[in-house]
DNA sequence: ACTAATTTGTTTGGCTAGCAGACGAACTAA
DNA sequence: TTAGTTCGTCTGCTAGCCAAACAAATTAGT
């Protein structure tokens, strides 16, 4: 019904293979639960006219939120997708430490939440980015941009919101913006994807048969610090010639200071509008060198697509040239196994978005909120 | 049951949560279809003894084949993972015609069934494991060391055995080495795996939350071109620094010719253990680039294990130590995520069992051959 | 205007898978 | 010999799904 939405019963019925009155036992089920609301019925054709359905936006919200070194985001989604909220605001995260961090997680939850009841929604539950290894049981392991070690961020805003009858959850943001980008994505539905996060750090989120694929411990994707070039420069992880090392967007930008990266990159978009030699060439070399870490994630997992966000997003018109020239020169597959590779067009909340897209996915697989 | 066996009705109910009459008509089911067979019963237990069962060897049998530079292997195996048949057989891969391989592996297949169906089995497949890209319908769109390109290799082997009543189904040979691990070897079971082939090509086998990811294409695990150094040798692909170039098996041996590859695979390991320090530094060196590829798999994919097959299973005592030190020291994960980096046990007939892995796989999953 | 055709969605009755609980069978412990 | 335990089957029961019939609401054609 996402997809096809508006649809008939017997739309249904003959999409699915399932019996009409099958479906219309779990249509009225469903009904019951205010997940599906009947709209008008169709006109103009052959016989009975159908009554249409469709998901129905109005009484769940589900929320999704981002910790990152400069801001913090909160986004709301009903259940057919409609963006009901999308809330960004500064923070501090690099120097914070972790209780502060949640109290100010907790603070933003609770007004998005007032939010939601006021407007008669129920939230059906809330997942936060976190941009850092995340254990399967959900707890921070280590977040180094945020200072942060075994933080058990679930519990601890479980806590400071007093056991506020909804789950929540924690994961790599990475992991979260793919989601994002397979719900809401222009790629959406795609079973195999690759999102590359554009920030000082890189990561990866990555879906494989159409499933989030988060590796033994939870900590797959960690792109950033695969060495590309043995002979390359120093990582601030120690290492040397991590992709992040040479492709990261610190490569672009000479502050350290998170909240000023957003505006120096602004910077380096106009020395290349205006065709600022110096810049191209590095624009160039960047994109290169991302090119070759897109190659080895396509050679080892061949995806349809490869997704650039962060700000790649912005810089996507210099580097994707020669990213893609260098991807196909270094892929295996004829014609780079046909993967596209293309910037997102969620924007920079794609992360907590993602973790709305989480929750509803829960919906999605089976734990329906009761009637 | 295939885990636990021998195991009683009861068990299955206690620890699958299903009823005892639930279970108890299911396994009728299974005994019908001579899947299972009831065993002794136990004794010397307070209550009621229980009637034990089993899987059911003897009735059906499951076919691998394995097309190679210079050999066939073939595999059979029956339902509770018994091995009853493994024969190898000189062949010229590199040198045949898609033709000529095709009327070699079915003659041999034709051999390994009349023996099966003398032993009064019933053949459930057969799967062929080749070195090479295999599309997601099967086809061997490349494969280099063969020299073929497009051959639809199932279909010409139904042909040649004229309709043979079972299925034949074509897949990667690492591919297939991985589900082999997965079913048969010492790590069996273990939901997220790595498998490489050490042969003169390295190619990867990735099986993540317990099912093997083919990709977009079918074309996964092609870490054998992926780069790991710009400055490193040119590759036989024409491209650069290529894991194979400078971890391959082809590093360690001066034939081109592959029948002799498997004698100076062994001349290597008699100079190693000599102690011969020019092979020493040799296998160090290749050892700690192939750590450089575990360590992007792993950062990548964080299994839970990475398992090394072919060539590098004789030379195992001398690659792990440099391989598995090198990955740690590139591994973000802290004590590299847990992950194991061993040697294969399974010896050089890995990818042809897969083949057969794979088809109990398929009765596993619920194509269970009729009463 | 009226009938035939078409399509929708509900109703009816039936089938199957699985469940709970009762029960007989077969054993050990005292 | 009796009590206790465990096994596997048997007996009804329910939930979910199906096929087919059917009523409802429309268009197409004469």
């Amino acid at each position: 019904m996402r997809d096809n939405a508006p649809c008939s019963r017997a739309d249904i019925a003959a999409s699915t293979g399932l019996n009409k009155a099958t479906v219309s036992s779990l249509v009225a089920d469903l009904i019951d639960r205010r997940l599906v609301r009947e709209t008008g019925l169709t006109e103009n054709r052959v016989g009975r006219p159908a009554t249409m359905l469709v998901l129905d936006g109005s009484p769940y919200a589900s929320i999704g939120l981002e910790v990152n070194v400069d801001y913090l985001t909160a986004v709301a989604v009903d259940l057919s997708g409609e963006r009901l909220l999308s809330w960004r605001r500064a923070f501090p995260g690099a120097t914070a430490t972790p209780a502060q961090a949640v109290a100010a997680v907790a603070a933003l939850t609770r007004r998005v939440v007032n939010r939601m009841t006021k407007d008669q929604r129920q939230v059906l539950g809330v997942a936060v980015a976190v941009p850092g290894l995340i254990g399967t049981d959900g707890t921070v392991r280590v977040a180094p941009n945020l200072g942060w070690h075994e933080v058990d961020l679930a519990g601890d805003l479980a806590k400071a919101l007093r056991d506020p009858g909804f789950p929540i959850q924690v994961e790599n943001d990475a992991n979260l913006a793919v989601l994002a980008e397979h719900r809401f994505g222009p790629l959406g539905g795609t079973p195999n994807l690759v999102y590359l996060t554009g920030e000082v750090g890189v990561g990866a989120g990555v879906i494989l048969d159409g499933r989030l694929r988060r590796g033994g411990q939870g900590f797959s994707g960690e792109i950033g610090h695969i060495q590309i070039d043995p002979q390359g420069p120093r990582c601030r992880c120690g290492r040397t010639g991590c992709l992040e090392a040479v492709a990261g967007i610190g490569v672009l930008v000479s502050t350290t200071d998170p909240a000023e990266v957003e505006s120096e990159i602004d910077e380096v978009v106009r020395r290349a509008k205006a065709g600022d030699a110096a810049t191209l060439d590095q624009l160039a070399t960047v994109g290169r060198d991302l090119g070759r870490g897109i190659a080895i994630a396509a050679n080892l997992l061949d995806p349809d697509a490869v997704i650039l966000g962060g700000y790649y997003v912005p810089l996507a018109p210099w580097l994707l040239p020669a990213a893609a020239d260098q991807a196909r020169a270094l892929s295996i597959a004829a014609d780079f196994g046909g993967c596209e590779i293309v910037a997102s067009t969620l924007g920079y909340g794609a992360a907590a978005l993602g973790g709305a897209a989480r929750v509803l996915d829960s919906v999605d697989s089976g734990r329906l909120p009761s009637p």
